[in-house]
DNA sequence: CTGAAAGCGCTTACAG
DNA sequence: CTGAAAGCGCTTACAG
């Protein structure tokens, strides 16, 4: 330990002769100080190599330059994605950003966004688990802002994709490619994305009037496991489907191993969220692109916006970020081409469909 | 506005009848407080609904339950899976945790570790962009732990693989599936981890008295598009390699599209990382999976371990976490055996090699 | 087992 | 433009 005391801004005061005040007003470019004060107490700052303390300064002022992100699992593709983008924006803005996860756990986000009003954070990027998750809780002023899905709290504000329209697209796509027994892989319906991306699938399929077979929709898929029973359960079936919708990355990473398990890759592909492999696999695999990126840097461009704002700009309808549907190959398969099954024919006998 | 103020501890502790510290001391599971007094002061605090001021707990006490860790880039999938799994093991044990990308750049770095000194951080984790990055900082007592790559700092440890034996065994288990031009995919060899998998694969290729061509060697691959071209180059050259060791997860992610691009599928490919559609591509990816899941659990693990240490154990030499070598097609393809390429002669012939 | 005082390092009103 | 006082909410010695 040959290391001396950290220098404080009493430190720093002494040094430059003036009040520990002045210092602070320095520190905190408060204009009211003369330009040689402010040079005087610059350089002892430098020379002292000090820094301020974040708890004090916090402690006194009610604030922190700090941000807090609850996502539901970091360890998830999108999610880090996402979370890479945030984070790189506000540190660039001189935020420090605490991360933790959910795990979908609505009294552990509540718990979690609660601690980080309680640590003063100056707002916070919430993925929540549920619209109404944090419904009622008390976080005095502290800017919330809703990301990937869309919530509910009072002065907040959203930053999602559009989710029934993409789901919708997708599902146009591949009615346009023949298929009219299309299955739907997705996570819990209690999330309001997935929720969307139903009813978008569900839209398109009276749209084209085909009827939906409620075998086909296989909601409550939280990981892999769940991918590989489903699509296991859905070609087991005596009319399987031709073509899946995949509602989201984790999700369609699950669905080309499962569908290569049962030797089904002549199915059908559409899958939510673009991945490195997508273009190697065999077919290469048409998906939505609802970018992380994107989505990660609206949000925390909203948050810093209000940060600084006036509070004058109330607006709280969601922002809609854009999306695109990238073709490659697996959302263009016709109903089974390769099928050696007898059932083929059934299926390619009705493609044409009745629109 | 309906809600009432925050109770602090005054509160409390006025509701209980007690003193101030005495509801300090039951906060802090102090043992010298009367049982039917703790009862009371528990009471009180949870009818008001009290939550402890982490500013103000810091700024007195000194230290602060939360942990920082630095990573290269939190949206790196192998770096999410990592601090996935550290975050779940500290805030289990109560802590808050901080994290910030560094981006590798060593400035940066050592500036967000100093920071969360200064915030009071019980400890960081850091994986460190060269061993050196922190040599000279002032951290106090704060515990250091190094993840990934072995770092420098007086009383730190580093948990890591054994990347020098990995790459041995990746090297070796290319050779002896009969090949002896083998290329080397890696990032930047100031990273520890890279140096090391590069002197596992000079060793193995000594041992088996292949020589390596200085034009097979590739290290600063960043990014996808390094590897791109770097794969590019690799098959314009005039014996190009027979096969490929991708020395990290980002790299191999890369690798693969590479390959397809270029249209040299049939190289062998050995992939450090393991990735959700290794199974899936064809041929299906080798990797060696050097678990981050199990690189976090044991690197958080260290780090509680010192929290709560008598610091009577001041172990500093790193943990090796084990990995292994999933054989699944790409790394057992022999040299070059669809090559409509008349060098591909050569390379059989010679594959016997001379041990 | 319990308490009154002081203070962690800053910033907030309030003066001048 | 500058400063002396008070205090953010808690915990640290020091007493009893």
């Amino acid at each position: 330990m040959t290391s001396a005391k950290e220098p404080i801004l009493r430190d720093v005061a002494a040094m430059a002769s003036v009040s520990i005040k002045t210092a602070s007003r320095v520190l905190n470019d408060d204009p009211r100080v003369a330009p040689a004060t402010r040079e005087n107490v610059r350089a002892a700052m430098l020379e002292l190599g000090y820094r301020p303390d974040p708890a004090a300064r916090s402690l006194r002022a009610g604030r922190d330059l700090s941000v807090g992100v609850v996502v539901e699992n970091i360890g998830d593709v999108f999610v880090a994605a996402l979370v890479a983008r945030i984070e790189a924006r506000l540190s660039d803005a001189g935020y420090q950003v605490l991360i933790t996860s959910s795990h979908r756990d609505p009294l552990r986000e509540r718990a979690i966004v609660q601690d980080f009003q309680q640590r003063r954070c100056a707002g916070v990027i919430v993925m929540p688990s549920s619209e109404t998750s944090l419904v009622g809780l008390r976080l005095g002023t502290m800017p919330v802002v809703f990301v990937d899905r869309v919530g509910e709290f009072p002065g907040s504000r959203s930053v999602v994709s559009d989710d029934y329209a993409l789901a919708r697209l997708a599902t146009q796509h591949l009615i346009d490619h023949g298929h009219r027994r299309i299955a739907i892989l997705s996570d819990s319906q209690k999330v309001p994305t997935t929720r969307d991306r139903h009813a978008g699938f569900q839209r398109a399929m009276a749209d084209a009037g085909h009827p939906v077979d409620r075998a086909l929709v296989r909601d409550e898929c939280l990981d892999e496991s769940f991918v590989r029973n489903a699509v296991a359960e859905l070609f087991a079936l005596e009319t399987p489907p031709t073509a899946l919708v995949a509602t989201n990355t984790r999700l369609s990473l699950g669905a080309v191993p499962a569908l290569h398990l049962v030797q089904r890759t002549e199915t059908a592909l559409l899958a939510f969220g673009d991945f490195p492999m997508a273009e190697s696999l065999t077919p290469a695999v048409t998906v939505i692109d609802h970018s992380p990126h994107r989505l990660g840097q609206v949000a925390a461009d909203t948050l810093l916006d209000r940060l600084r704002g006036d509070g004058t700009s109330v607006e709280t309808s969601p922002i809609v970020v854009p999306a695109q549907l990238i073709a490659r190959g697996s959302g263009e398969l016709p109903p089974r081409p390769t099928a050696g099954d007898s059932r083929a024919s059934v299926t390619v006998d009705t493609a044409g469909g009745h629109t």
